[in-house]
DNA sequence: TCAAAAGTGTGTGCTGGATCACAGTTTGCC
DNA sequence: GGCAAACTGTGATCCAGCACACACTTTTGA
């Protein structure tokens, strides 16, 4: 059994419940256990819901969703301190939606009628809530712009910036594989287009990281 | 000056307000006037903000994206019943996200402020408004797992299904040109490919509009 | 009423990326 | 320690869809 202070302080990392006091965030956290989980467990998928909210406390959780044909497509990669599972809250089944951890990770998780009490009570946290949605909703556009008329090189170098949070996180743990299935392009495509990002030093790269080195040449390529 | 009767129809044909009494809309409308506006008016720019929420009464609404490189990106064609303009709610600006009328349109429009006010303090409308988000964000998420991987045929008969409502509607009206910014096609690419549709007795074809034969077949061929 | 503009049909290159087919290198694990 | 699996590098081939070019038809609006 964890401790509660470890739980106040896994929610504490959640933007969502950042203004609450951490009288409030104990109360909450009674209510959402911690779990430690193993690289490769599926958290979420289309057979087994339950449980609906989490928050990354630990480690990497990919975002998922399987086309009927097997096409992979990340969505995305959650670090420490985000939250996931917001659609079912909202009424929407998923279809097709996984998420998995992708190295040894803690999740802080919470049932669906406990985030819909307090949403309803607490307007502080529904904002927070409705904040959220919209930079998710914000992001999906910007996303959506870059699928539908970018290259791949320029889909790369935005998709590299997204992932830094604009060149503020220096270190992307991805592979190549991955960052394929976020921006629609095969492996051996991206592979190509970061090995020419490094001959014009935008970039390092090592296995299975890419270190961003010129955020501000990389955003003038992205638009290009 | 327009009725208040009218008024509280415009807003009864917005979902979000469906559970709303009579009485209780007639509240609402009032803080919520109704503007006729001629064809291509634009609603809404980076530039004018200031009221936010608008609801279609009638007439068509074309929500786009302008990328910095001029590029176009037609995000939704609105008709008559939905509602628009969230995201300024959700505080989050839309850089470069524009909404212009197609056809002469009638809108209700409310402020931030009045929105958000009703929305505080009813749960129902609250409720009704996560669940239109949620419809939004899952939208968007099929749209880019269909701009992703699937090849532009798919894609057009995907985006028909979307547009008719899965067959139920049966006439869309929409130029070829304006179909190829919504799936990230050329004109003469979609122009091809409804030509296709049309001789394999899937679709109808007129000037600026697709009637749609038989949404079984065109839902098996998305899926291919 | 009669341009001009908007919408559609069609053909010919060209090219960005997919696909396939490897080889080399690093990591994890029994 | 050593094998298997995962990750990366790189070429050859092929094709979906873009760009451009132009003809034709319908609608719009001074």
């Amino acid at each position: 059994m964890i401790s509660l202070t470890s739980r106040v302080q896994c929610l504490n990392a959640v933007e969502i419940f950042c203004d609450l006091s951490v009288e409030e965030l104990a109360v909450i956290s009674k209510r959402a256990p911690v779990r430690h989980l193993d690289s490769k467990t599926i958290i979420y998928s289309p057979e087994q819901l339950g449980e609906v909210l989490f928050m990354v406390n630990e480690g990497q959780v990919q975002i998922y969703h399987l086309a009927p044909d097997g096409q992979m497509i990340t969505v995305a990669i959650l670090e420490s301190g985000t939250l996931f599972g917001e659609m079912a809250i909202l009424g929407q089944s998923l279809y097709g939606n996984y998420a998995q951890t992708m190295t040894p990770a803690i999740l802080c998780t919470m049932s669906v009628e406990d985030v819909k009490n307090i949403l309803l009570t607490d307007l502080r946290i529904s904002n927070r809530f409705l904040e959220a949605l919209g930079k998710r909703l914000l992001a999906m556009q910007q996303h959506v712009s870059i699928l539908t008329f970018k290259l791949m090189p320029q889909r790369v170098a935005s998709l590299l910036l997204q992932m830094s949070d604009s060149g503020r996180i220096r270190e992307i743990r991805c592979t190549h594989e991955t960052l394929a299935t976020m921006v629609g392009a095969n492996r051996e495509t991206v592979t190509k287009i970061l090995n020419e990002f490094r001959t014009q030093n935008l970039i390092e790269q090592y296995r299975g990281r890419v270190v961003i080195l010129d955020p501000t040449r990389l955003a003038a390529f992205e638009n290009s």
